[in-house]
RNA sequence: GGGCGGAUAGCUCAGCGGUAGAGCGGCGCCUUUACACGGCGCGGGCCGGGGGUUCGAAUCCCUCUCCGCCCACCA
C-alpha cells in the first residue's frame, strides 16, 4: 500500500499513471488469446490535417469508456490507433502551409525545402509532384505527433505499437490488394463517362463527397424556333450551356408540346437542329414545361442522354472554362455556322460564371432572350470542400459496383447493431438513395495509386481495355516508378510501351478498410480471423454515408461479412450558442486548454454524461462538476481507507462476510443493485445512465451512509459493529472506483493504488475485474430491509431542524420523537445509535412511537433543539 | 418534398404507464476531526399545443407548431 496523500493533485496522477500505463504495457492486445475473448475496436483514423477539437476528444473518450468498460469486464481488448493523411485535406493543407502546388510536368528537384510563413501575398510555387508527396509527408508527421499528445493525455486506452497511418506502406498495399480483389471480382470498372468533376481541384469526385448549397440563381426565357414554323420558350438556369443543347423534352402527357414530338427545334445563338422529344421526367408544371437536355447540366440530362442516340457535346474543359469548339463541325452542328461560330468566339475561354453573363448579353442582342432574367434561389451542388459549382465532365475514371448491390447493403446493414437504433435510418436513407457508383479514382498526387499500368500503341496512346495490373506479391507498387512485368523503363511513355495509371484513389477507398488494416488482411489470415469482424465502431453521424457505408461495402465485397457487429455513434458538440463547431465558422475549442483548466478526469466525465448520438453543447459546468466528483472520490476513498488503516492491528482484512449490521447490509444492498444496473447499461453501450447510477449511489454514500455509519467506525475497540462498518467501507469503497474507472481512469487508479493494488490483474484498476454479484454473496442480502431508508430519513429530518433553526449540525436535540408503522419502527431501531450518533441526540431525549407517517414518508418525525449547547465547539 | 431526432425548473439534461427529478445558477444557513474544490436547506415546472387510449399519461397512439440533422430538389 502506498503512503495515503492529505489532498489530491489531478495534474500529478495525470502525469505519472500515464506513463505508468505504457510502460507497463497495460492496454496491449494479446495475440494468443481466442476471439471469443477478445474486444476489438475499430478506431476511426483521425484527418490529421483537420483541426483536433474538443469534439474529437468527446467522441473519443465515449469509445474509451466502453473498452475501457469491456477490459475490466476481462476482454482482451484490441483497441488500435491510425491517422488518415492522404487525400485532398491534406493536399489543401500542404498548399497552405507552405504555398506549394504539385504540377506533374515538373521534375524532382532533391534540394527543394518548403518553408513556412510564406506571405500571403506571394503566388504559390509550383514543384514536382515528388517534391509535393514529400512536403504532404512532413506535414502529417508533425500534424499527428501533436494529435497523439492529445489522445495521450485524454488517457485513450489503445495500444499504440498498432499506430498506423493510411499513407503507409502497409495501408498502401492492403488498399492495392483490396483494389485488385475487387477487380477480379468484377465489382470495380473503369469507364470513359460524365462524372461529377470538381474544376478547382480538377479531380473527380463521389456522390457522398456532394453536398447542395442554397444560391441565388435566374430562369433565362429563351426561344427556341421551331422547323417548319412556330416557337417555343424554355426557362433555363444555365444559359451558358444553349451550346451544349442535344435535344428538348416535355412530358409525353403535355398537350402544348405533343404537336411537336418529332420534330426539331433551333436553338437560339447557335441554330442548332435539336430533336423535341418526350420524357416522363419533364414537369409540365415547372416552367414552361419544355426544357433544354444538354452534356452535361445536372444529373437528370446525364440520365437521358445515355437512354438516347444523342451528340455529346462537351463545352465546359476541366478547369472550368469554355472549349475551343468549333460550331457547324459534329459534333456541334448548326443550321448558320458563321453566325454560331461569331457566338462562340464570345464565350470560349470563359469560367461558366463569366460565360453566363456574356450569353445573357448575347441572347438580349439577337432578340432570343424573352423579358428579363428572374431571380430565384435553387439548390445546386458542390464538393463538400469545393467553391464552385460541380459540373458533369465525361472522363475516365474507376468505379465500384453500387447501385446493382444496394439489396445487398441494405440487409448487412441491418446486421449491424446501431447504438443509437435510430441511426440504423442514416444508413438505409443513404443506400435508397444512392445513384451512381462509388467513383474511386481522383486526378490527384497524394494518395494509394492504382497498381496499373496501360499498353500504348503504336501512335502512343493508351489502351485501357488492356489494363496491365501488378501482381500482388509486389505490393505496394507505384505505377509512376515500378516498371510493369514484360516491359523496360525505358519504354515508358513511349510507343509501344507502357505507362502508368496516374490517379490515385479516394480517401475513403482506403479508410474503408480500417478493421482490414488493422487485422492484417489479407496476409495475415490467422490474426484477421482473431479480430474480424470487430466488435465496435465508434463514429460520428455526419461520416456514416462515407465511412460507415464503404466499410460495409469492402466487408461485404470481400468476404460477404460485416465489418463490425456495433456501431457507436456519437453526437456533435456544439458550442454554448448549439452551433456546430467547425473551423470554418471559427468557433472551435481546442482540448488542451480545456484539460489544462479542469483535469482530463473532468473532461472524460462530461463526455461520459452525454448519451451516444446525441448532439452536445460544450458545458464548462459539467467538467466542473466532474472535477468536484473526482475531489470526492480521493476524499471519501481517502477517508475510508484511513479508518482500515487505524484498525489494521485488530483484523488483517475486512471481507465482506463481516458485514452484518443492517445499515450495512442495506447498503450493500443498494450497492449491488447499482453495479446490476451499471452493468446492465454498460454491456448496452449506454454508459451515460451507467455513470448517472453509479455517481448517484456515491453521492448518497457520502452524504448519507458515511455520516450515519461515522461514529461506529470511529469506535476505539473492536466489535462486530465496528468490523461491519469498516468491512463495507472497503466493499464500497473497491465497488465505487472501479464502476468510476472507465470515465474517471485517472483519480480512480490513485485511490486504487493506495491500498488495493495487487499482482496480476488487479496490479491496475483498469485492468482489475468489473464488480459483480459475487462480491456480495458473503452477505446476506435476503435480510436486508429499511434500516438505511429509516436512518436516512430520521438523519434528514434532524438535519433539517437544525438547518432550520441556523444552528450547527452539532447542536444538541433536546427531543427526538419518531411515530411510524411497527415494521419501520423496528427497522428504524436496528440502526438507532448510528442515527443518534450522527444526529448529537442523546439516547434519553428519543422516542420511538407506534403512529402515523407523514405523506410519502416512513415517519412523522419531531426534532426539538436544545436551547443551549453545552459543547463550546457545537456554538452556532 | 421524404426520413430521423428533439421540445420537461432560469441553464444543461435525466426520467419514458403509477403522487414531477438531478446538477448548475438564485436565495438562506452551517467552519462539522475525509472533503469550504465542503455540508445542510429553501424556493422554482398547465413535462411545446390539441385530441385520443387507460382506473391512471411527461411517459402509449393521432395531430399540429417550432428547433436541429440527414437525404432529395439545379429546366
Amino acid at each position: 500500500m502506498s503512503e495515503i496523500p492529505q489532498s489530491y493533485d489531478p495534474a500529478k496522477a495525470e502525469r505519472e499513471w500515464a506513463a505508468r500505463w505504457e510502460r507497463d504495457g497495460l492496454y496491449r492486445w494479446d495475440a494468443t488469446r481466442p476471439r471469443s475473448e477478445t474486444f476489438a475496436v475499430d478506431t476511426p483514423p483521425l484527418t490529421v490535417s483537420g483541426s483536433l477539437h474538443i469534439g474529437h476528444a468527446f467522441s473519443f473518450t465515449q469509445a474509451d469508456l466502453i473498452v475501457r468498460y469491456q477490459r475490466m469486464r476481462g476482454k482482451n481488448t484490441f483497441y488500435p490507433i491510425g491517422w488518415d493523411d492522404n487525400g485532398l485535406a491534406t493536399e489543401r493543407r500542404v498548399q497552405n502551409v507552405f504555398g506549394i502546388r504539385p504540377d506533374p510536368r515538373k521534375a524532382y528537384d532533391p534540394s527543394f525545402q518548403p518553408t513556412r510563413e510564406r506571405p500571403k501575398d506571394e503566388r504559390v510555387e509550383e514543384v514536382s509532384r515528388r517534391n509535393f508527396i514529400e512536403a504532404c509527408a512532413r506535414v502529417t508527421a508533425e500534424d499527428e505527433r501533436a494529435f497523439e499528445d492529445v489522445w495521450r493525455r485524454i488517457g485513450l486506452s489503445v495500444d499504440w505499437t498498432t499506430q498506423y497511418t493510411t499513407i503507409d506502406e502497409r495501408c498502401r498495399r492492403t488498399s492495392q490488394l483490396s483494389f485488385l480483389d475487387l477487380v477480379r471480382k468484377g465489382e470495380a470498372y473503369q469507364k470513359f463517362a460524365p462524372t461529377v468533376w470538381d474544376v478547382d481541384d480538377r479531380t473527380a469526385v463521389a456522390q457522398a463527397e456532394i453536398e447542395d448549397r442554397e444560391q441565388p440563381g435566374a430562369y433565362h426565357d429563351l426561344r427556341f424556333g421551331i422547323e417548319g414554323g412556330g416557337e417555343f420558350t424554355i426557362s433555363t438556369t444555365r444559359p451558358e450551356l444553349l451550346g451544349a443543347c442535344v435535344a428538348v423534352v416535355a412530358h409525353p402527357d403535355d398537350p402544348r408540346y405533343q404537336p411537336y414530338f418529332g420534330k426539331r427545334a433551333r436553338t437560339p445563338l447557335f441554330h442548332a437542329p435539336v430533336p423535341i422529344l418526350p420524357s416522363p421526367h419533364a414537369d409540365p408544371e415547372k416552367g414552361t414545361g419544355i426544357l433544354m437536355v444538354c452534356t452535361f447540366g445536372d444529373q437528370a440530362d446525364v440520365d437521358f442522354w445515355r437512354g438516347g442516340e444523342l451528340p455529346l457535346r462537351q463545352l465546359i474543359g476541366l478547369d472550368g472554362r469554355m472549349r475551343k469548339v468549333t460550331f457547324g463541325e459534329a459534333p456541334f452542328e448548326s443550321a448558320d455556322p458563321a453566325r454560331a461560330r461569331e457566338a462562340w468566339a464570345g464565350l470560349e475561354g470563359k469560367t461558366v460564371k463569366q460565360a453566363q453573363a456574356k450569353s445573357v448579353e448575347l441572347l438580349r442582342a439577337a432578340g432570343a432572350l424573352v423579358g428579363e432574367p428572374r431571380a430565384i434561389v435553387h439548390a445546386v451542388k458542390y464538393y463538400e470542400r469545393g467553391s464552385r459549382p460541380l459540373e458533369f465532365v465525361p472522363t475516365r475514371q474507376w468505379f465500384v459496383r453500387l447501385l446493382v448491390h444496394k439489396q445487398a447493403l441494405l440487409e448487412q446493414g441491418r446486421k449491424v447493431q446501431w447504438h443509437p437504433g435510430y441511426m440504423r435510418a442514416r444508413y438505409e436513407n443513404w443506400v435508397e438513395g444512392l445513384n451512381q457508383d462509388w467513383c474511386i479514382s481522383r486526378q490527384r498526387y497524394s494518395g494509394v495509386p492504382f497498381p496499373v499500368w496501360y499498353p500504348l500503341d503504336a501512335d502512343g496512346a493508351p489502351d485501357h481495355a488492356r489494363p496491365i495490373f501488378a501482381a500482388p506479391e509486389s505490393l505496394p507498387v507505384d505505377p509512376l516508378s515500378a516498371t510493369p512485368p514484360g516491359y523496360t523503363e525505358a519504354q515508358r511513355d513511349r510507343a509501344g510501351g507502357f505507362s502508368g495509371d496516374p490517379d490515385v484513389m479516394d480517401t475513403w477507398a482506403t479508410s474503408s478498410l480500417t478493421p482490414q488494416i488493422a487485422s492484417g488482411w489479407p496476409l495475415d489470415p490467422d490474426r484477421h480471423a482473431k479480430l474480424f469482424p470487430m466488435d465496435m465502431r465508434p463514429q460520428a453521424h455526419e461520416i456514416i454515408r462515407t465511412w460507415a457505408f464503404y466499410t460495409i461495402v469492402k466487408a461485404w465485397m470481400h468476404e460477404r461479412e460485416i465489418p463490425w457487429r456495433n456501431a457507436a455513434i456519437s453526437g456533435w458538440i456544439l458550442d454554448p450558442d448549439r452551433k456546430k463547431m467547425s473551423k470554418s465558422k471559427g468557433n472551435v475549442v481546442t482540448p488542451m486548454a480545456l484539460l489544462d483548466a479542469h483535469s482530463v478526469d473532468a473532461v472524460r466525465y462530461w463526455a461520459a454524461r452525454a448519451r451516444l448520438g446525441a448532439d452536445t453543447a460544450l458545458d464548462e459546468q459539467v467538467m466542473k462538476l466532474g472535477r468536484r466528483l473526482a475531489t470526492k472520490l480521493a476524499n471519501a476513498g481517502r477517508f475510508a481507507l484511513l479508518q482500515l488503516e487505524r484498525a489494521e492491528a485488530t483484523a488483517e482484512s475486512h471481507p465482506a462476510s463481516r458485514i452484518t449490521h443492517p445499515l450495512d447490509v442495506d447498503f450493500a444492498a443498494k450497492l449491488a443493485a447499482v453495479v446490476e444496473r451499471a452493468t446492465l447499461a454498460f454491456d448496452d453501450f449506454e454508459f451515460a445512465p451507467a455513470l448517472q447510477a453509479t455517481e448517484e449511489a456515491f453521492w448518497d454514500f457520502c452524504d448519507n451512509y458515511l455520516e450515519i455509519v461515522k461514529v461506529r467506525a470511529y469506535a476505539d475497540t473492536a466489535s462486530d459493529g465496528r468490523e461491519s462498518a469498516l468491512a463495507t467501507l472497503q466493499l464500497a469503497l473497491r465497488v465505487f472506483l472501479r464502476l468510476f474507472a472507465p470515465a474517471l481512469p485517472f483519480v480512480t487508479e490513485e485511490v486504487w493504488s493506495w491500498r488495493f493494488a495487487g499482482a496480476g490483474r488487479e496490479r491496475s484498476i483498469h485492468t482489475s475485474p468489473w464488480p459483480t454479484p459475487a462480491e456480495f454473496a458473503a452477505i446476506s442480502l435476503e435480510r436486508a430491509g429499511r434500516s438505511y431508508d429509516a436512518a436516512r430519513e430520521v438523519s434528514a429530518a434532524i438535519r433539517g431542524a437544525k438547518t432550520g433553526a441556523k444552528k450547527s449540525l452539532r447542536w444538541p436535540v433536546a427531543r427526538l420523537e419518531v411515530r411510524g408503522g411497527d415494521a419501520e419502527v423496528a427497522a428504524l431501531r436496528a440502526v438507532l445509535a448510528d442515527v443518534l450518533g450522527a444526529g448529537s441526540v442523546d439516547a434519553s431525549a428519543c422516542r420511538l412511537e407506534h403512529g402515523t407517517p407523514a405523506e410519502g414518508a416512513l415517519f412523522a418525525t419531531t426534532v426539538e433543539l436544545a436551547e443551549h449547547a453545552s459543547d463550546p465547539s457545537a456554538n452556532a
